[in-house]
DNA sequence: CGCCGCATTGACGTTCGTCAAGTCTAGTGG
DNA sequence: CCACTAGACTTGACGAACGTCAATGCGGCG
């Protein structure tokens, strides 16, 4: 069984904008697009890394959808994000060389393996990519940061606006629609990452719905008054 | 008025073993005693830097408590988080070079000013500091993932369980009484950090000191039974 | 002394979780 | 082609947990 080990580089990849730092030299170009082992192709379902593994890559999306998940020893499981084009996965391995998440493609995805080790050799020659390095850190921390916001304070229809605008912007820097889309993940995920049960998360649709913001047909979203939307994600419905 | 900038050296700090990487040589030592430009003193209440405010450093607690706490353009006040001796504060700040969070002194407090562009600077040289910051980093994305775990699925008991559990080891890895401690924080700063009204807070202290599992004077904390905390915080409690 | 901030406690209301029934779709196999 | 099943989603009825509002107590401070 081959291994999809085609060799690519990060210099003329489409999604460079999203993963790699900008202004580098031809230099620092070279050195950089080695950062990339090899790309490997996981079908929907299939986990990209499970909680206990050992750690020794990042995982840069190239195509493809993914979740990370925690599953707790007590039985809990809460969705802790979702990963499209471009997006980082693997950081929570570093600080104890194991996963403490899995990763699971919610289709089939393609997606790049740097070896952390070569991440941080090639950290110390090139400043750039030290610091993007650590942007790309801090972003998660500050997305979390929001994330316990939400979760800390907002009522079920202000925790579902959030999620489906911050769904379309990063579509829409992908060059999607921003208005009109196909969910990846059930009802009961969206429920785990937003902290509240399947139910309310269809309820919810359901109110958008009659309240004219969006159309909704399963897993296809329509935003009909993103205006709207973001005023109740701001909890200014009235 | 005069700062206070007594000359630091992190290789005879007491709290080295929490800041910094073990193993290092003599030259690499003398390398990261440049890493701590300053120390500062902040008076309770006071905040060591505001949201929107240009980031330039880290910072380590020598001594004192902090809290870091978002407020978002609609009036929603969220805490992220609570730190003491040891701990890194600051990191949400490299992202967009500003901010994105204040950080307060919950009582009289210093800190060690580390200027980020040396932090870059010294970590190109000495692998082990490179990896000791992203090990940090690390360590701070997955205390976000257990706390939207917490946000995402417990109730109020399993909450303030699981909030006093970890406080309680903090301060015994620190060398303090890990059953008997004072808050350094309100009841509203409890309820925020753990998605929950003060009442509630003030409700479930009541309810475990009537279970037998603390005893609880105002923000005087003793762990009567540490078991029955965990269990719990693990939601068995029947 | 009186004021203020913080904490506690009670009464009541709302939101969301729970349980259950029922629909729709895709996939399987006869 | 149709029957059957499994999984995902929707919707309703009900109840529990927690939020809201309000009264009260307590300690510190000017």
């Amino acid at each position: 069984m081959l291994k999809d080990t085609i060799k690519v580089a990060c210099s003329n990849c489409n999604l460079r904008e999203l993963c790699m730092p900008v202004g580098l030299s031809d230099a620092e170009l070279a050195r950089v697009d080695e950062l990339v082992a090899q790309r490997r192709s996981i079908k929907r379902g299939q986990a990209l890394f499970h909680t206990g593994e050992k750690f020794s890559s990042l995982f840069a999306v190239r195509t493809g959808f993914f979740k990370t998940c925690l599953t707790t020893e007590d039985g809990r499981d809460q969705v802790t994000g979702f990963q499209m084009a471009g997006e980082i996965i693997g950081l929570d391995g570093i600080v104890n060389d194991r996963h403490t998440c899995d990763a699971v493609a919610l289709e089939d995805a393609e997606v790049c393996v740097m070896p952390f080790e070569r991440i941080e050799e090639i950290s110390r020659e090139v400043g750039a990519l030290q610091h993007h390095v650590h942007k790309i850190m801090s972003r998660e921390i500050v997305r979390e940061h929001s994330l316990m916001t939400l979760l800390g304070s907002m009522n079920a229809e202000e925790r579902l606006a959030a999620f489906l605008i911050n769904l379309s912007q990063r579509l829409k820097a992908r060059g999607y629609s921003p208005s009109e889309f196909h969910l990846r993940m059930s009802r009961a995920e969206i429920g785990s990452y937003l902290g509240m049960k399947l139910e309310t998360v269809s309820r919810t649709f359901s109110a958008f719905q009659q309240q004219r913001l969006l159309e909704v047909d399963k897993r296809h979203i329509r935003i009909l008054d993103l205006e709207g939307l973001t005023r109740a994600f701001q909890g200014q419905v009235h």
